[in-house]
DNA sequence: TATTGTTATACTCTATAACTATA
DNA sequence: TATAGTTATAGAGTATAACAATA
């Protein structure tokens, strides 16, 4: 009896991808990706943490950090600034021109959640934000860590 | 002001992308991906369609097509049928494992459904499936089409 | 010897474009 | 000439493992 009705699981999972989705729409004019976002308002949220502690976070190996903390730098918008005190690791830090990008995407924000949630009222969006948040916690999700950083599982059932 | 306050659009992605995760590490152990899983559900659901009709309603490229139903038919869990009328297209048609394969998999949905919404009770998963099914209509989402599908946008803030 | 970060390499996923066979 | 499907190829994205510099 496999079914056509609403499965809660798979509607999170698809409304939670489309929202991703629309989200990279939005953030790519700026010139970046949501992956981008995440490592940027990791380091504004504190400033001066270490490539590992980015990493640790993130959930990945130290090797992608270096991958995405050189595009960033490239395009200005995160500094590694040496440590003198242990000059093995770096201070990471926002650019002015990072924190610009990071003060747009926050405009941003507004407008997709606008969007999306389009369908509901003020009260009704206060409830979904409450039951998620609820799912959320008890599932042990990192507040403002998005899983998609951790690999591979993509389209689904 | 960026804001540790929980956002809806993001919490729906990251709790999306969580649901998502699970779902794969448990149809992992029946030795198919999520993106097998919405293959084979279209296939159970419209059996004797082409590959065509699949990728238009998955939203991606027909080759894409070719490489997901190479790993089923390997697997034994769907055959290619020559349509005599038209031999340019098959028929797809689930085999006997196959159907077996998504009756397991509907088991398991059942019980990945009960632990991500562990945290609530019945009337409140009711009220977010409503909430969640809302915005699904207004965004224009096909029932049970995965956006994961349709490439790239992964991680995000 | 341990830790931080980097490089080199390989693997997976997916799309593009050229191709085959039918029609 | 058009359509269904396939193959060959290339590009992202990410991990593993070996490496350099510093402690």
């Amino acid at each position: 009896m496999p079914s056509i009705q609403p499965r809660p699981a798979f509607l999170l999972a698809q409304v939670g991808a489309h929202a991703a989705r629309r989200f990279a729409e939005r953030v790519a004019v700026l010139g970046v990706a949501p992956s981008d976002v995440g490592v940027l308002r990791m380091i504004l949220t504190t400033p001066g943490r270490s490539q590992q502690s980015l990493a640790e976070e993130l959930g990945v190996v130290p090797s992608r950090v270096v991958t995405l903390l050189d595009a960033l730098e490239g395009k200005g918008l995160v500094e590694r600034r040496r440590n003198p005190a242990d000059r093995r690791n770096y201070a990471l830090h926002l650019t002015e021109e990072g924190a610009r990008v990071m003060a747009a995407v926050w405009e941003l924000g507004a407008a997709h959640e606008d969007e999306l949630l389009a369908a509901l009222d003020a009260g009704q969006r206060a409830h979904l934000t409450a039951l998620l948040e609820a799912v959320a916690v008890h599932q042990g999700l990192t507040a403002g860590v998005h899983p998609g950083y951790q690999g591979p599982p993509r389209a689904g059932g």
